[in-house]
This record gives structure tokens, sequence and C-alpha cells, in this order.
DNA sequence: AGCTTCCTAAACATTT
DNA sequence: TAAATGTTTAGGAAGC
């Protein structure tokens, strides 16, 4: 029976003359002296021992053969076959895990052999000291370990400090064939792919083939008692991912020799089984084909009950599995540290508490100030890494700083480029915080447009305003990019001054400073959704909002609870009014929310709009002094009133400069 | 296609 | 007077 069993497990092999006449002496000497040895222990030859001795030696036929194999697959180059004595075939029975050197350097890719490697090397110290202190009948049925059980310890590890070090060798040298082959790149990292082509289906498959002939002596006992190990063979199957489960036209060496009798148990299948597909058995290894559900987990509760086959082919997945994570994690790691490079934002997770500090220009960039309405994409993320989940939608795409360039005038200053990022967008308080080093250094053009740059320079001012000297040294500090071409930015801000209402100039002692006329600035584009609470609010739960990564979200949380707790803001009509005319940006976008949601009833912009005071309407008020939402600023240098901060978004707290 | 926004350029006026 | 500052117009590009 178990003979059969092992003659068809050879059987299924491919043919190979070499392997299988080197094979024979291999197993047949073995298994004469196990013979021997049984008796030596026990004077006579149970059934069970006997069960047990033929399936190792059919086992053991079959892992030679796969030995051999190996061996012949290798690349010609590849001087490293191991002798039969050198392969502790013993120990890979008793350790699931255990595969040949050989077959490690086929089946598995560099870094899966490290793991492996150590992986083993904790074995073989295991099965040293249990080798030394047990006796086992089990392991002295290859040649090899026979003439390592009569042994000293010590030489049994030497055997196996051979064995390592010829895995390491085998290891170098499958990485040098790999690399030969171009199946991995000469850095040291492999790439997924070349992970996934080292992992061919073939290797994976031999490597199943091979746990699927591991075997413990206690699992043929148990197979010769005929126990029930089946009862939690759903989970054993189920809990393990097939993530590298293969097919290959190779029938499975465990289908031939998996004659345990094993109990149905009642796994609850879906019409689907992740291990069942096509027809076939997708348990690793096997390709066993089942005709229908039925009859496959009636395949999977006989042939992958929970025995220690199983558990093997387990943990090897598991190792695979591993394995590619690891991998998984060092390509992450290595792209984590590339997008550092190019100061792309997934690649700092910056934890949102991080102190936004513009060191350069010794200025600070209040949290608060995240809240500013304005912003553009995150050019640096959204220009180069289209893969980050955390930036998509419209706010992604627009223009990056870094294409900005490529386009329109022939002059070194490309067109700031706002678009969609105008609508849905990045604070620009956020993104400069998250990036002033980035655009300080960097000559890229940032992607905000030259009102909403001038803008962020006033209000980030202490006084919120600036004299148009300050504003161009603004522009110089923050941004290498101003730092050339001042003729045509200059003339850009000057330009920008003038035609928007929302830039107030605002005589001063010492000359004229300029502010900004928050509502006007919201004004500027057409409010779509301004006065609409349905519509901000599908905005934020839906694309614009929800495009945002989580810094921005959690900036532009925290500064709508700043909003919220702000008790001048409840206060201020002036400030509800504010927020409400909002719209061209996420932060005016919530603070619409907070007003028109949860906040106290909306005023009208026009109730507001009567305190700032706009180029083309000046009033009396402009006339005898400035504006008074501008006197504070310009005035005093008295900290806003109250309604005046909120009016202006959350203004940074002055620390500035 | 038309509208809007933005950018660039430039001319011109005003102020320092 | 020159430079800085401020205003305005024009044209092109791009998005909607």
């Amino acid at each position: 029976m178990m003979v059969e069993s092992a003659s068809e497990t050879i059987r299924t092999t491919p043919s190979n003359q070499n392997g299988i006449s080197s094979l024979s002496s291999q197993s047949d000497g073995g298994g004469g002296r196990e013979g021997g040895s049984k008796g030596d222990t026990n004077g006579e030859i149970s059934p069970v021992d006997l069960l047990h001795l033929q399936q190792q030696q059919a086992l053991q036929a079959a892992r030679q053969f796969l030995l051999q194999q190996a061996s012949g697959l290798n690349s010609p180059g590849n001087e490293l076959k191991q002798s039969p004595v050198q392969v502790p075939v013993s120990m890979a029975m008793m350790s699931p895990q255990m595969i040949t050197p050989q077959q490690m350097q086929q089946i598995l890719s560099p870094p899966q052999l490290q793991a492996l490697l150590q992986q083993q090397q904790a074995l073989m110290l295991q099965q040293v000291t249990h080798t030394h202190t047990h006796s086992h009948t089990h392991t002295s049925w290859s040649q090899s370990h026979c003439s390592m059980s009569g042994c000293q310890l010590g030489t049994k590890q030497l055997a196996f400090q051979q064995q390592l070090i010829q895995m390491q060798q085998l290891q170098q040298q499958h990485i040098l064939n790999l690399q030969r082959q171009g199946l991995v790149p000469l850095q040291p990292t492999a790439t997924m792919q070349s992970l996934q082509q080292a992992m061919c289906p073939s290797d994976l498959q031999q490597l199943w083939k091979e746990v699927s002939g591991v075997q413990s002596s206690e699992e043929a006992l148990k197979q010769a008692e005929g126990l029930d190990l089946s009862t939690n063979s759903s989970n054993s199957t189920s809990v393990f991912p097939k993530a590298a489960s293969t097919h290959i036209a190779l029938h499975s060496l465990a289908n031939g020799q998996s004659h345990t009798p094993k109990r149905d148990s009642h796994e609850e299948h879906a019409s689907s089984h992740p291990l069942y597909g096509h027809g076939e058995c997708k348990w690793p290894g096997c390709e066993a084909l089942c005709e229908d559900m039925g009859q496959f987990i009636k395949h999977l509760n006989n042939e992958h009950a929970l025995d220690d086959r199983s558990t093997a082919q387990c943990r090897v997945q598991m190792q695979v599995v591993q394995q590619l994570e690891i991998q998984l994690a060092k390509e992450s790691e290595r792209l984590q540290a590339m997008m550092a490079h190019l100061h792309m934002r997934p690649s700092e997770p910056k934890p949102f508490n991080q102190p936004l500090n513009l060191a350069s220009s010794g200025s600070l960039i209040k949290r608060d100030s995240e809240a500013y309405p304005e912003g553009l994409p995150h050019p640096p993320t959204s220009a180069a890494t289209p893969i980050t989940p955390l930036r998509q939608g419209p706010s992604v795409i627009s223009s990056s700083s870094l294409h900005t360039h490529s386009h329109s005038h022939t002059h070194g200053v490309g067109p700031i480029r706002r678009r969609n990022s105008d609508k849905y967008c990045t604070p620009i308080a956020s993104e400069l915080a998250q990036n002033c080093e980035f655009y300080k250094n960097a000559d890229v053009r940032p992607p905000f447009t030259y009102a909403s740059l001038i803008r962020h320079a006033i209000l980030e001012s202490p006084d919120r305003q600036l004299t148009l000297n300050e504003i161009y040294n603004w522009f110089t500090r923050k941004f290498a990019y101003f730092r050339r071409n001042t003729a045509t930015w200059k003339n850009a801000v000057r330009h920008n001054l003038s035609l928007h209402k929302c830039f107030v100039r605002v005589e001063n002692v010492k000359g004229a400073v300029w502010t900004v006329d928050e509502v006007e600035y919201q004004k500027r584009r057409p409010p779509k959704m301004t006065g609409s609470p349905t519509l901000v609010k599908n905005m934020i739960s839906g694309l614009g909002f929800g495009s945002l990564n989580a810094s921005y979200q959690a900036a532009l949380a925290e500064s709508s609870l700043s909003l919220l707790n702000s008790p001048s803001l409840l206060t201020s009509p002036a400030s509800l009014n504010m927020l409400h005319v909002g719209h061209d940006d996420v932060s005016s976008t919530v603070e619409q929310v907070n007003s028109n949601g949860s906040c106290s009833p909306t005023l009208s912009p026009q109730q507001y709009s009567h305190q700032v005071h706009v180029k083309e309407e000046p009033t009396e008020l402009e006339e005898d002094s400035r504006p008074v939402s501008l006197l504070a600023g310009v005035t005093h240098s008295l900290p806003l009133p109250s309604d005046e901060r909120d009016l202006e978004e959350d203004l940074p707290t002055e620390e500035l400069e």
C-alpha cells in the first residue's frame, strides 16, 4: 500500500534516468540498513514500523530523485551538485521546512533563501540536539543519515555545518545564476518582479512537491493506525493564503502517496473555494482534478487534511508569503526613500502635529493657517506619484511645479496654473508648511497662483499687511524659484495686486501696505457651492474632501475644530459670513459646513462685506481712515479682534519673522 | 465655442 | 532723475 504510494510518487515525477538510478541505489541501501536499525531497537519489525519504513523509503526515494532532478536542472554553470550523502534528508523529513539546497536554489529567490536558511539553521540545531538524545529510527533510512546515526554528535554537527556552508554557497550561486539569467537585478534587493520571476510557478511547484513528500514518522504511524486527523482540516486549509500556489503540468506527489482515510470534516464551502479553480485543486503542489465542488471538498478533506504534510505545506506557504511580505516591505521602504528624496509627501509620513517650521524665513505657519482657503495640490506629490492613494481626485492632477515649465511662455517663469486645485484644493499653508524646504531649495515653481501666494504672504505676516517689497521678499525667501526672473514675477505680483479686488492697498504712514479682502478673495471664483450645505457636505464626503490625504483632512478637521471652538466665531457674525462665502477650496468648504451645518444661521456676504473695503467700493470708512478690518493691523500692532481673526480664516497667530 | 482664470508682457502713471 | 510702485491693457494658455 505504501509501497504503491511510493512507486506512484516516483512515477509521477518527470522521468530522469540518472535521478532514478541514483535514487535506487540510495534508497535501497538506506532501506536495508533501516531494517537493521529497527531490529536493533525493537527486535522485530511491527506492521506499523514496516509501513513507516516503506513510506519513508518511498519518500526518501522521491526526495533523492527530486534532488537529482534539481541538480540536473541547474544551469550548466552550476557546479554545486550535491552528493546525496551530504544532504541530511532525514532532517528534511523531520522538519517539513527542510528542502534540499538544490531545490532551494531553484525554488527560492535570494531573500527567500536567506530566510529559509536561517530557519533551517535553527531547525538543524534543534535536530542535532534531538538526534543526540533520541534514537530516531526513521532518520536512519537514508544512507546519509544511516551513516550519521552511528556517529558522534560532533560529526553530525560537522555535517550540518557543511550543509549550511553548502547551502550558503548554493544561495550565492543561485543569486549569480539568477543574475546571469536576468532574473534578479544586480542590486542587492530584488524587485517584486524579479522575485516573481525567481519564484516561477514551476519552482514553486517543485517546492510543493518536495514538501508534499515530507511526512513524519508520526504521521505514518497515525496513518497506519487510521487516526483521523482531519478534524481541523478546514482550518488548516483556509487559514493560509494561497498566495503562491501555482499550476504546473506535473502531477502531485502528494496525490499518490496519501492514502490516509480521512473523515469528512464538514467544511462550509461556498460555491467557490480559494483552493479550487478551473476544475482542479489548487492546493500547492496538488492539481487533482475535481469535477465539482463536492468532489473537491472530498478531495480536500482526504488529501489535504490536517496532518504533518499539510502543515509543512502551509509552513512553506507561509514562508513564501512571509518572504513576499518582506520583499514588499523592502520595496515599499525603497519607494518611501525614493519619494522622500523627491520630496513627495507619502514618503514623509509626517505626523500631523509636525511643527510647520519655516526655519529659513524665521516664520512659523501655524497649523491654524492650514485652514487657509486656497491651495493647490501638493506639487511634488501629485507630480510624480500616481500611485499615492491618498491624493486622488481633481486636486492631484493639477499642474505641478514639476511640469509648469513645459508650456507656455518662453520665459523661465511658467504660468502658475491652479485649475482643479483651486477648487478642491489643498490649503496653501499646509502645502507650504510641508514642503517649505523643498520650495526653498528647489528651483521648482510652486503650484499656486500669484494671488494665492500673495494672499498667503500677507496673511502670514503679523499684521496681515505687507508692503510690496515685503511681498517680494517673501517670495524670494520662500521659493527658490522666485529668486530669478525677478522682473517677470515681480511684475506679475504687482499686476495681481492691482488687478484683484481682494488685495486692498492701504496707505500707511510709512507708505502703502497691501492687505487681503477675504470676501473678495472668496468671490474670485463663482460660488458654485455657496450656501448649499448639501452640496458642501457632498463635496466633503465625496470627491473633494475624500480625495485629500490624511494630513490634509486632519488639518482641515483641526481647522474646522478651531473654528468651532473659537468663541469669537460663535459671537462674530462677520466671521460666520466670511465662512459662508468660502467655496473654492477645502478649508473654506469645511468652514461652510461649520457655518451652515453646525453653527448659527448664516449671514449674507453683504452683511460682512461692509466691514471690508473693496477697492471699487470706497466708502466713508475708507475715506476717513481705513477699513475697520484693516485698522487693527495697520494702526495697531495689537492682536486682531476676534472677528477679524475669524475673518481671516484661522490666520496664524502671530509669531512670525 | 465661449467663458473664466491665470500668466506674461508691456506701457504708462504715480510715488519715493 | 531713477527706481520703485501701482494701474491698465493685451495676448496666450488652460480648464470648464
